[in-house]
DNA sequence: CTAGGCTATGTAACCGGTTACAGTCCGACT
DNA sequence: AGTCGGACTGTAACCGGTTACATAGCCTAG
């Protein structure tokens, strides 16, 4: 009973948190089962010897080794999310939503960005294997999307989000991006414009592709004007935004308003158009997509399409979680969240006050 | 040698990644630990053999369980990265820097953001045990930073982020808030400014009150008018820039200039200026503090006090690294970055032109 | 010819937990 | 009194790797 070795007995008491699992039971005179069932709450304890425990747990403030546990129960407890990169505040929203959501349910969150090729989300994917219990995963170029097919998530719980569309065995997530884009030129066309420019995101992107061909179909559909000079080429940044805003100064003749693949761009060329001298929305109209928490705090408030980002992700999440209880068992599902439409002053809608808040900005559910 | 169970043996070859190191071995009739010695590049493995092995683990497109493996090698590739929100430019600008950093050297990045109280605080950090090398941490509140006495970062490798001073042993890499906020004042009061607004931060946030404490150095030693009017409360939000812009509209008299803690708030203020159809900086200068990425895109474009935040992370990622190589033998290093003054449009500074790029704003070294 | 040394490989302990299974003890039931 | 069943606890296998040490074969120097 007292026949310790005297080699690593007893530590000062809090002296960090690496005590092991064998010496709480040691000090507490208990098997590491015992500990073991009393630190997750299975099977009979008596109540005196779970207090011995939990006393020496607290005296040594002794945790968990994390790897230890993942390696037995199988599970990290972590979910990986892989983004195409990590800049502006389109993400900063996103890994909000799921990090809020993923703690709540005692989920830790790995992230990992900016990757620039095939092969190297391949290599980061395989890193996961061990790390993670399941995957958010956004990566809007379809190529990239193929890399998934040699490598673990078909084993992985997985949830894509604003994904190219595919045959792959996951849940999906997307945004009516099409149909967002549709409707703000409809009601850009409502305003009496007839002669709408464009402004384009990168085009091996999926999501920027979908907002183009809403654009078209809209002007189509509308009998809006078509003119390819009224498609500017762009990147998502505000950088691209402001030349493209100065390019379409020079177009003739002169759109009267234009609609910005996201908002980033749109502020870019609010930007360039203020600089030029160019009212907005009384000379040019001005619409973005995402709406951004920003987007309202500029001047004029930008309209937008609005994108509940946070929300996204944290539903991601739960999806994700689904997913995960279901293991595999499932047929994939796909889900399409419709944008709405956030009417504020950079469009010169009649009636919308230059205010900021969301009160009186205008939302419209689009059908 | 022929002796195979016919349990579960040979895979459809491809079938995700959950082989074992066993069954690599077996396939290629060898021992586990050549496997393991091939796999990591360590002691002598014939060529051939070599070969063989690597061919297998193709085959089985194998990849290590990384909970086990972390459970020998005592370490997880992993960095946690612990945040009190996650919002804005600000955060997603530092995450990205961390991760593409941490990312080249070979780990992965666990973050974890908006934490409501300290008993949150710890107990994720007790969670981390076993999952993170190190862990870079950023707690602009003195009573949070508390909260790590108790808890494992005492055996963990640490980096302080813009934290309060403390007597903490750890690394601890700062901003010059204070010398960046009196530059500013210097700066504005340079143009002729001697009634100048501050927008406050939260001041239970460490950098907030080194702003503050900045501003009211420079208002002091520069001779220029103290009055508590003219420092409004905010909380780094756009929302409760706006809501300061209105209220110093209303001060008497009205003052000629507003420096904000941060460019969120600059830019909810800009906004209410404008609202209230007031010219910056024809009637009013503004500055903010950060230099987000946006900055440049308002117009007029944002003066700011820039600090380098991809970077910060950058470099909060390598101290991290090298407080892991010494472990703990060592005195913890504190370092402080000197922000730059970053001068735009907004501030009616002669010689800027309304021009967005870095270039032709003005950025100068403070002192 | 043999002791050593080097290369290539296998054996088994170990990392720190979880858990199936096997006691042990004790009161209740027949 | 003898059985039985639950409550409580311990033993040991196992998760999937890493690695110290042992072993075997072969070559070279003494």
């Amino acid at each position: 009973m007292t026949a310790e070795t005297p080699s690593r007995n007893a530590e000062p008491a809090g002296s960090g948190g690496n005590a092991t699992i064998k010496e709480v039971a040691r000090l507490a005179r208990v098997s590491v089962a015992t500990v073991s069932r009393v630190l997750n709450d299975k099977g009979p304890v008596r109540d005196e010897t779970r207090q011995r425990i939990l006393e020496v747990v607290r005296s040594l403030s002794y945790v968990p080794h994390g790897a230890a546990r993942s390696l037995t129960t199988n599970q990290t407890d972590t979910l990986g999310v892989l983004l195409p990169d990590i800049y502006g505040e389109f993400f900063s929203e996103l890994i909000r939503g799921i990090d809020s959501a993923a703690r709540r349910r005692g989920y830790h969150v790995l992230v990992s960005g900016s990757h620039e090729d095939r092969e190297e989300v391949q290599a980061v994917l395989r890193t996961l294997r061990g790390r993670v219990d399941g995957l958010i995963l956004m990566t809007p170029s379809a190529d990239m999307l193929e890399a998934l097919r040699s490598v673990p998530p078909e084993t992985l719980p997985t949830v894509l989000l604003n994904c190219p569309s595919t045959s792959l065995p996951f849940d999906s997530l997307n945004v009516d991006n099409r149909g967002g884009a549709r409707a703000m030129v409809r009601h850009l066309f409502g305003l009496g414009h007839r002669r709408i420019a464009f402004i384009q995101g990168p085009l091996d992107n999926h999501e920027a592709r979908e907002r183009l061909g809403g654009y078209r179909d809209a002007v189509r559909a509308l009998g809006a004007e078509m003119d390819p000079a009224l498609e500017i080429r762009g990147d998502f940044s505000e950088e691209a935004g402001c030349r493209a805003g100065e390019r379409i100064l020079a177009v003739r003749p002169r759109p009267t308003a234009v609609f910005a693949a996201n908002d980033a761009m749109a502020i870019g060329c609010l930007y360039a158009l203020r600089e030029a001298g160019i009212e907005v929305p009384g000379e040019v109209a001005l619409a973005g997509f995402d709406d951004i928490p920003i987007a309202r705090y500029m001047s004029p408030a930008l309209t937008s399409v609005g994108v509940p980002i946070a929300e996204l992700g944290a539903l991601a999440m739960e999806r994700l979680l689904d997913a995960m209880r279901q293991k595999g068992s499932r047929p994939p599902r796909h889900e399409s969240l419709p944008p709405a439409l956030v009417v504020r002053g950079s469009c010169g809608a009649p009636g919308v006050p230059g205010d900021r808040s969301t009160s009186r900005s205008i939302r419209k559910e689009i059908l």
